[in-house]
DNA sequence: AGCACGCCGACT
DNA sequence: GTCGGCGTGCTC
């Protein structure tokens, strides 16, 4: 009898692999242990274990494992159910899903480790001088990697000199993997146990006499182990007694004290006591629409205004899934508000909540998995961004997926292009689970699936506290340029406000929706506006750092003093960024704190936390920045936001625009006014009428809804259309053209439905490559999955043909 | 995704 | 004539 197991590899390969193993190797490996196979002519990958079987493959010969790296499965069968849902709904490869599922550190690469080999009877006038370099370098060192190789070489390809040296027997090649994680351990002391008695102890402390140093410390070991009556780590014992690393090692090494570790987990927290309280009567009612909800759905949405006190509710409604003993997840846009809300729940539940984000480090990752995998106490709660509906959760009671419209639930780029709050329903439908969105500006697409009697409601129509909303006043910035009452960016109103608001010691927010100090610069005598050289845009105007720079590549050059065209100095810059209404402000405000937060000031593992901080800690009075802002973050001492022009929120070319602008500016304004003090909204715009800045005005959800339901409905979109685009990329921009057209061609042919394009978008070029997309949309009412499995036919095909070959295709379903 | 194989231009 | 460039195809 033969053994053979399935795996898939982290790699966009549709297939499955199939591996030979001994009989024992059989027995042992269970489907969702992780194996070191050899693939390919070098490699060796994880793989993840699918299935077992005894059939030999009929037309290959199976290679056998490497070696098997769990003593049990590290995914569940509900996640491997799951992600192969995600692959063939967002049509991507099953490996393309375990990658990114899989903590990186779980997923090992083998490297290629080169070393000399001994005894080689080398002729030195045999070799060339790469050759030669290789084997210097040897000499020095014991082993080389192929990375050190390119470096001493100074080149890319280096596999034929190796496999030169290799022939002529001078080196040895040899594949390792290694397991990345440790536990973290911490170091602790005792007293050696030759000590323990009390006359031993005695003759210790008269034998130290001479050491004084050391005589303190020991002395102090026994202060602090009567105190604690536990054991005592290194760290805590230098800390308390103010001694030094070296005394303690004295005594290690005279066998006085001894070293053990204990493991220790990299991230916890404390429970505080006084953490309860008890919902308001609103928050009461809309708690108990929920539980009644659930009898007939599956999914609710919580559609409450900014600041009605979600998180209470969402916390009441978690501990009771805890209590059955079930897990819950609750999903967050962003890491940025992960602080605030793992500090609220953290003080409610303590060390039942576990945190899951991308800037936690490998070992804190994967030690949530392993929590959330043995179905620890510790991870009962797991908070995190979208990622976090990939761990291995084995029980879950209920989902909440916060801020549920936030675009940052779907994933861009690389593939699984998947959207969280979509797969979360998938997800908690798996486990027999409960879903709440919330939001207080729900997407059309959830706020659509409401009215059609597929999710429940529930409403939450008053601030916390009975809060008021903020009243939002609105300026006609063609009436104040004509009237000239604007100084530089600010209207005359929304100044006087920002003066008053700062006079009575409170916060501002001011939103501006572009980066940088001014969106391009302009030549005042030809026109010449300077692109970068690799993609389709102009470049960005920095003023601090005096520069242009690229926001698709990163390419920057210095500013120019004259144009590049026509040598005039007359060039002006153009638009303006959140760079620049920083600098006017604190020209108007010479006295008062400035501060900016958009992607270039929050870089870095806390530079976000940093600047959320020293704004609550009111270090910072007035605060610009781009749709961070509008994030569910919760500062009370802000009463006035101003949103410097509404416009550009307009004016995207994309069907969402106005859903977008709409929930942004409440959002945004949202952030006024939380605590009891009232807040005020001043929206600056050059279309005072506009449908949705009206919307805004009245807090008109329902207009916009149904405004957009409609459009929505007459363009073909959605929820009413499914959306698969289709992004071509070449750097032959002719070939690219030829390509696009035939795919639009072939798709149109094989598809009863609306293929648009193949069209060239705005930005046509990224990175030296030119870009076509082609629109597929698809009607509700047709078999979504043959119409996937047809576009995949196509594709097929389009690849078969050697001259579009090298043609990127990516496949997005569902774009955001 | 690698990486080897194979075909074509720039230089010893 | 060879070295090194990139396009193409396969990996159990």
């Amino acid at each position: 009898m033969l053994y053979f197991i399935e795996v898939v590899l982290p790699l966009a390969v549709s297939k499955t692999f199939t591996y030979q193993v001994s009989e024992a190797e059989f027995h042992y490996i269970q489907i969702g242990m992780r194996v070191a196979v050899p693939f390919g002519k070098t490699k060796i990958y994880t793989a993840l274990v699918l299935d077992k079987n005894n059939t030999p493959p009929q037309l290959y010969e199976a290679k056998e494992i490497h070696q098997i790296l769990d003593e049990k499965p590290v995914v569940n069968l509900h996640q491997i159910e799951h992600w192969k849902w995600i692959a063939s709904y967002y049509m991507c490869s099953l490996g393309e899903v375990f990658r990114s599922a899989l903590p990186s550190g779980y997923i090992l690469e083998s490297e290629t480790i080169i070393s000399a080999r001994e005894n080689a009877e080398i002729d030195s006038d045999d070799l060339k001088d790469d050759e030669y370099l290789i084997l210097e370098a040897l000499k020095s060192q014991s082993s080389i990697t192929v990375q050190d190789v390119i470096k001493i070489l100074g080149k890319k390809t280096v596999f034929p000199i190796i496999n030169r040296l290799l022939a002529k027997g001078a080196l040895v090649l040899q594949e390792e993997i290694s397991e990345q994680y440790k536990p973290k351990l911490i170091r602790y002391i005792k007293l050696h146990e030759s000590f323990l008695q009390q006359e031993q102890l005695a003759e210790l402390l008269e034998m130290l006499s001479k050491a004084k140093k050391q005589r303190e410390l020991v002395l102090h070991y026994f202060q602090l182990q009567a105190r604690e009556k536990a054991p005592i780590s290194v760290k805590k014992l230098i800390e308390t007694s103010g001694s030094s690393t070296a005394i303690v090692k004295s005594l290690v090494d005279k066998t006085i004290f001894e070293e053990y570790y204990i493991a220790q987990d990299r991230v916890a927290f404390d429970k505080e006591d006084d953490s309860q309280f008890t919902l308001s009567e609103a928050q009461q009612t809309a708690f108990d629409s929920i539980q009644e909800n659930f009898k007939t759905f599956d999914v609710n949405l919580l559609h409450g205004v900014t600041a009605s006190g979600k998180t209470e509710i969402y916390i009441k409604l978690l501990e009771q899934y805890i209590k059955e003993g079930k897990q819950v997840l609750f999903l967050l846009p962003e890491i940025a508000l992960t602080t605030q809300l793992v500090q609220r729940l953290t003080a409610y539940f303590g060390n039942e909540v576990a945190v899951f984000h991308s800037k936690y480090t490998n070992n804190e990752r994967i030690e949530v998995w392993n929590q959330v995998l043995e179905n620890s106490p510790k991870a009962k709660v797991v908070i995190g961004v979208r990622s976090a509906l990939f761990l291995p959760f084995s029980n879950l009671g209920c989902i909440i997926v916060d801020e549920e419209h936030e675009q940052t639930f779907k994933q861009n780029d690389p593939a699984p292009r998947y959207h969280a709050r979509d797969s979360a329903i998938v997800l908690a439908k798996q486990h027999g689970a409960k879903v709440v969105l919330g939001s207080a500006t729900p997407s059309l697409e959830t706020y659509y699936n409401v009215q059609t009697n597929k999710y429940g409601l529930t409403e939450l129509k008053v601030r916390y506290g009975n809060v008021v909303l903020p009243e939002i006043q609105l300026v006609d910035l063609k009436d104040k340029y004509f009237r000239k009452k604007m100084s530089g960016h600010f209207s005359d109103e929304l100044l006087e406000e920002i003066t008053e608001t700062l006079s009575k010691g409170e916060q501002v927010i001011l939103f501006q929706n572009r980066r940088g100090f001014s969106p391009y610069v302009e030549c005042m005598t030809c026109g010449h506006v300077p692109h970068c050289p690799s993609c389709d845009v102009s470049l960005t105007y920095y003023k601090f750092k005096n520069q242009l720079r690229c926001h698709y590549c990163g390419h920057s050059i210095a500013n120019p003093s004259h144009c590049h065209s026509c040598q005039s100095v007359d060039v002006t810059s153009k638009g303006f960024g959140t760079e620049q209404i920083e600098m006017e402000l604190k020209t108007l405000f010479p006295e008062k704190n400035i501060g900016r937060m958009d992607q270039d000031t929050t870089r870095g593992k806390f530079g976000f936390e940093k600047i959320i901080d020293s704004f609550k800690n009111r270090e910072i009075d007035v605060l610009v920045g781009t749709q961070m802002l509008a994030k569910g973050l919760d500062f009370d001492n802000v009463t006035l936001v101003g949103i410097l022009n509404a416009d550009n929120l307009l004016n995207q070319p994309n069907f969402r625009a106005y859903e977008r602008a709409y929930q942004m500016m409440m959002q945004v304004s949202g952030r006024a006014g939380r605590s009891e003090k009232k807040g005020k909204v001043v929206i600056q715009t050059y279309n005072p009428y506009h449908n949705t800045i009206q919307q805004v005005l009245g807090n008109d959800y329902m207009g916009m809804y149904k405004e957009q339901i409609y459009e929505r409905q007459n363009f073909k979109y959605p929820p009413f259309f499914r959306l698969v685009k289709l992004t071509l990329k070449h750097r032959d921009f002719d070939k690219l053209k030829e390509g696009s057209m035939w795919f639009y061609n072939v798709l149109s042919q094989n598809l009863d439905m609306p293929v648009l394009g193949p069209e060239e978008p705005a930005i046509n070029r990224i990175r030296n490559e030119y870009i076509r997309t082609i629109m597929v949309k698809i009607p509700v009412q047709k078999h979504l999955g043959n119409t996937k499995k047809n576009i995949a036919k196509v594709l097929m095909s389009f690849e078969a043909v050697p001259q579009y070959r090298s043609i990127k295709v990516k496949v997005d379903v569902d774009v955001y």
